[in-house]
DNA sequence: CAGTGGTCTAGACCACGGA
DNA sequence: CCGTGGTCTAGACCACTGC
């Protein structure tokens, strides 16, 4: 029989929910390597049976698991041990102005032009409007700490009559833009992530060398039509940006429930 | 009395399960537009009545709508449309073997170099080891279609007194490298994205004019005592690469559930 | 206080996988 | 065939929210 950590037990009367316990005791199971990757898990019945807790808490205890990459189940067969996946990553950008602030610096909107103009052929295919087609037009750069971080160029099909104020950049989220100034609610944002040289004429507005290299990011948004409402297109000093990305297996990391919600 | 769509029930003969069949149904609402954002959706309680399931399925059901993002829920409180998160995005780089064969193409490996060498003072302090420790090397181009489009440099501790096989470059991704040759498995595996500049060197070996701007892809791959166990640096043609990424509400994308696991 | 979602139980039947 | 995970029930008590 096996005599590995029969010892971990669930406290029933504690304020810390059952299923979460009996999670984060196989998490640290495998963490620790006593269970490796493609080995079984017991059948839930009989993990309920030996922990004494029923069976449809063993399954919170292992969905929560499967969320957080560390099982996988097969019906009809059992529950492994999943491998790290480590070989796909999500570099992840948040819209830039939140991620300045993330790194706890002050950024600086400076806006360069905003006024409405008529779509001409590029715009029109771009946000799927016939040409001339009334759109909000906005450029700006962002800065930080005095220095010229990126530039920002946002279109938004203008439906409501509503003067556009310097007030509103704020937040120049394209997203916040077409909420003000659209017509429909955006739900959908694609973007395209390219390596760039800067142009000159990028280079004199961010006042940085003719040969930075630049982060090129075009940005779609979709209403639930999927019909284009906003377009952007931004540069991201290349000297001065990293996307970092972490995957696999972090120990403490698992903590998928008993979050705050912030919205 | 709301008169609104009364008129959906659920066919618990079906094979599809209950769960899913009303998750649907709320997919379809909020996606329709019937239930707008922070609106909140019934009591738990009711909806089982209404549709005459038991409050576990009901609860289940919103777990998948959570899990999608459609919903969130605050305790003691109720059940809310979510507004779409658009405003932040992953762009996903699978290893890029990977990737390329993900568009159809046949990528093709070309080794420049492979051995064994001693760690001088920059790969030591990358590897967390002794100057002078053993390290398996490795450095080629990644092609398709005659055309190269990645130069790629490899460092693993090397543990296991095992030939290097030009064979196992079919996948030469970093983990299948630590995998191969090194002593721990890799769990976590850490990544920076840069745009730069090309070097002439990197020029000359890509076959690009030296003005090519690039994406940078620094990779540390760590066991799970932390201890890093391979480290990387790939440069990827910036006129050849695009990262892409989709956020927010897509209709039928969300089937979370019944999906067949592969691994 | 009443109403909500969060947790939990002790059963049940099913479909699937493999012997 | 048996054992597995997948689904489902009809209750229960709790903690939290807002009045």
């Amino acid at each position: 029989m096996s005599m590995k950590n029969e010892l971990k037990t669930i406290d029933k009367n504690s304020a810390i929910p059952a299923y979460y316990q009996l999670a984060k005791i196989f998490e640290e199971s495998i963490c620790q390597g006593e269970l490796k990757p493609e080995e079984a898990l017991p059948p839930e019945h009989n993990i309920a049976a030996q922990y004494e807790i029923s069976r449809m808490t063993v399954r919170q205890a292992i969905a929560e698991l499967v969320a957080a990459g560390l099982v996988y189940t097969m019906k009809g067969k059992g529950t492994y041990v999943a491998k790290p996946a480590i070989d796909n990553v999500a570099f992840e950008l948040r819209d830039f102005y939140t991620e300045i602030r993330k790194r706890g610096l002050v950024p600086a909107i400076n806006l360069l032009q905003a006024r409405i103009l008529k779509a001409d052929e590029e715009l029109a295919s771009k946000l799927s409007v016939p040409p001339g087609t009334r759109c909000l037009f906005y450029r700006f750069t962002l800065s930080a700490e005095g220095e010229h971080l990126a530039y920002e160029t946002k279109y938004v099909v203008y439906a409501k009559q509503k003067p556009f104020l310097e007030v509103e950049l704020k937040d120049p989220s394209l997203s916040n833009l077409v909420a003000a100034y659209g017509d429909k609610m955006p739900v959908t944002c694609k973007r395209i992530l390219q390596a760039a040289m800067i142009t000159p004429q990028e280079a004199g507005i961010l006042e940085v060398p003719a040969d930075t290299p630049v982060f090129l990011v075009e940005q779609t948004l979709y209403d639930l039509d999927k019909k284009p409402v906003g377009w952007g297109k931004s540069v991201y000093r290349g000297d001065r940006c990293k996307l970092t990305s972490y995957e696999g297996w972090h120990k403490e990391d698992f903590y998928s429930g008993m979050v705050r919600h912030e919205q």
